[in-house]
DNA sequence: ACCCTATTGAGAGCTTGTCTCAATAAGGAT
DNA sequence: ATCCTTATTGAGACAAGCTCTCAATAGGGT
């Protein structure tokens, strides 16, 4: 790859997440595909991410660095990494996708105000219990599942509420 | 309006949901809004459906039956009917949104098989109650939910099984 | 080093939903 | 019943976000 520094260098090593890499890479070997530069700067990128992103916000950190990749890459190299587990992919009440990567074990949902878009994590394993058992109840194998309640932040009342 | 016969006529008489319709035309005339025969179009024909529908489906469903509307006029109905709390809009995992009108005091959520999209509700009053338990905790003012259970229905698990 | 073919990039294309503005019509006033 | 004001409508332009196309590139097996 020429004479370039590592792109995984220093600031924010991506040997953090050695062990999600190891799976995407076993992932794309499977399913014979190949691991290319971009894929690595897209899994890269989105585990360095600490908030929910949109593609198109990656793509621009992607480009601010100094690496090139295309929008068609970012997209569908995001649905790989959402295939194979590593990123979840959700609309959080607005227009366009929003991607995290998934850590592990850590099942969270969202609470996003609706005036002013903040989003806040929320877990909660006595929801998660009940909803095995609907599945459950109801035949189905569930796979994943989206909870999203939206609704005004106390901020965003506040601020109502003085206009007023 | 002419010598037309009344548009809510017999086959499924709307009078079924007049307290919805009342609900809607005072909500309209509170606003300073119009009862137009359009938005009354829309209204009908929204709950007319057993199921889940999209915008441009509701909207070929009421040119199918000889009314005249236009998209337009569509979408900006829906957001009125979402907004006086007759009518509920979500992405269910796909790209457009779906409309249902509101059965008062039946809140339910969704199960969606992810191989044959098929949409199956359940009612869950525990899991209503710890969404309003965890709202108050991070001081949200809930105003609604999307809770939606993405996984694999038996049919389709069957048949994926079979061939194999 | 060579070859096969998966992947990429650039831009066209599609889908879904919103906006614009002239024409229409609701509904209060007369 | 007619007039008048102004909210609403319709047609199509527009916008955002995502997907597709296809020629050029580059993994990675031999």
């Amino acid at each position: 790859m020429g004479t370039e520094p590592a792109e995984t260098a220093a600031a924010d090593p991506a040997s953090a997440h050695s062990a999600e890499r190891e799976i995407f890479e076993r992932y794309l070997r499977l399913s014979g595909g190949r691991v290319t530069a971009e894929r690595l700067r897209l899994f890269d990128e989105i585990f360095r991410q600490h908030e929910h992103i949109d593609a198109d916000r990656l793509y621009r950190s992607i480009r601010r660095r100094g690496r090139k990749i295309s929008r068609a890459t970012v997209y569908r190299n995001l649905e790989l990494l959402v295939d194979c587990g590593l990123v979840r992919r959700q609309r959080l009440g607005q227009r366009r996708y929003l991607y995290e990567h998934v850590h592990p074990g850590q099942a969270h949902d969202h609470l996003v105000c609706r005036v002013c878009d903040r989003v806040v994590e929320f877990v909660s394993p006595a929801i998660s219990a009940l909803q095995r058992e609907i599945a459950r109840a109801h035949d189905f194998d569930p796979a994943e599942h989206t909870l999203q309640i939206s609704g005004v932040c106390r901020a965003c009342a506040e601020k109502t509420a003085a206009a007023q």
